[in-house]
DNA sequence: CAATAATTGTTAATAAGATAACAACAAAAG
DNA sequence: CTTTTGTTGTTATCTTATTAACAATTATTG
């Protein structure tokens, strides 16, 4: 089954926005009301939920508790994969505290840095250690997937190391353009080019 | 003239890259060259200067610092524009970092907070102030764009105050979706479904 | 000086994404 | 029991974005 890519990004969105409802006690909600959360039309929302193959029941919605399981079928593996941070700079920090037990089947299990000082602490929970381990931590720990936040010039090097390490997939947080080998998935993340964005649109009027 | 979406962050990049580039002395440019900075084809990249309207020279490619010029004056003002950060969390404070003095014409003058041990200090040269005070100072600062970097659960209420406060563009760092009226332009900047999307792009195999 | 290679600018084709339209049908109302 | 209303699932349409194709033309080579 393949999956449009914006499918992807709003499944993620709707999960955590169905949990918080499940948590209110809500059982079933209406692609309307799903809509509302995120602010899109409900049309959109059928339509993902038509891809993913989950069939609600006419005129009381979908089952709340069906879907995020059914998207987490989609989103995660069984046994979840897990992660770390390269960079444990003021940005790795926020995404560490932001994610620290959030998504069970997406474990942050270890932060690299080259700073002494912090290495061997603990950061919300996860170890720091320094760069020279990550070839062998990448095994005995199981990551899968690398976030990089280091600074721009350092972030080449960075992703080549965990490349070379045979990561899956790479986040990208340092507006440093890359290029990766096929098999590894990159996710590019720009803040300055959102932030110039946004400055152009507000020029106008 | 109307600008795709994707052309405005492409050039974004193209300026940051060439600007690097420039920096080594390097006069003009060919497309393909400007392609591999940042892993695209060069036909995207003629396109996009295309729609800017500007001209390079057969075979010998872009003049490097008209390029630039002419991005700033699609992106920019003339004056430039005042940014200000709500909330000096962690993630604040990586943006304020990241960004200090790196775009002249799109300055952050402000990071509001409601924790008394930051209030009144600078950081990285920016001052800290409370958010009562947001009002009185997007008005004598001049600030036409906000970036809310505060807690899930406050984000809402920031974005409100933002808008009620007249400000024509926000980013939202916040993972909450936030719905503005129409005059504010949103960008809104998810993390997490950033990394569930590299998730599920390194699930198979 | 003629032929070849390289590179831009632009139009045409394709792909991806969003929106609209609507048939099917269940529940509610009369 | 019939009609109306509301909601899903899906196909068709429209819009945006990317890629391909190629004419025009300048520099380089022989």
């Amino acid at each position: 089954m393949h999956l449009p890519d914006k499918t992807i990004e709003r499944l993620s969105q709707y999960r955590r926005n169905l949990l918080i409802i499940l948590a209110k006690g809500k059982e079933f909600i209406f692609s309307h009301e799903i809509a509302q959360l995120l602010h899109i039309t409900p049309v959109q929302v059928r339509r993902d939920i038509m891809l993913i193959g989950y069939n609600g029941t006419l005129r009381r919605g979908y089952d709340i508790k069906e879907l995020i399981d059914l998207i987490g079928i989609i989103i995660d593996t069984d046994e979840g994969q897990n992660v770390c941070i390269m960079g444990l700079g003021n940005f790795g920090k926020a995404i560490l505290n932001y994610f620290a037990g959030k998504r069970p089947k997406l474990k942050i299990v270890a932060a690299f840095d080259i700073n002494p000082e912090k290495i061997g602490h603990l950061y919300a929970g996860v170890p720091v250690l320094h760069v020279d381990e990550l070839s062998a931590k990448i095994i005995s720990l199981n990551i899968s997937i690398g976030i990089i936040t280091v600074p721009f010039d350092k972030a080449l090097e960075t992703a080549n190391l965990l490349v070379d390490c045979g990561i899956k997939g790479i986040v990208n947080f340092s507006s440093k353009p890359l290029n990766l080998p096929e098999h590894v998935y990159l996710e590019e993340f720009d803040m300055i080019t959102s932030i110039e964005k946004v400055a152009y649109h507000t020029k106008r009027n």
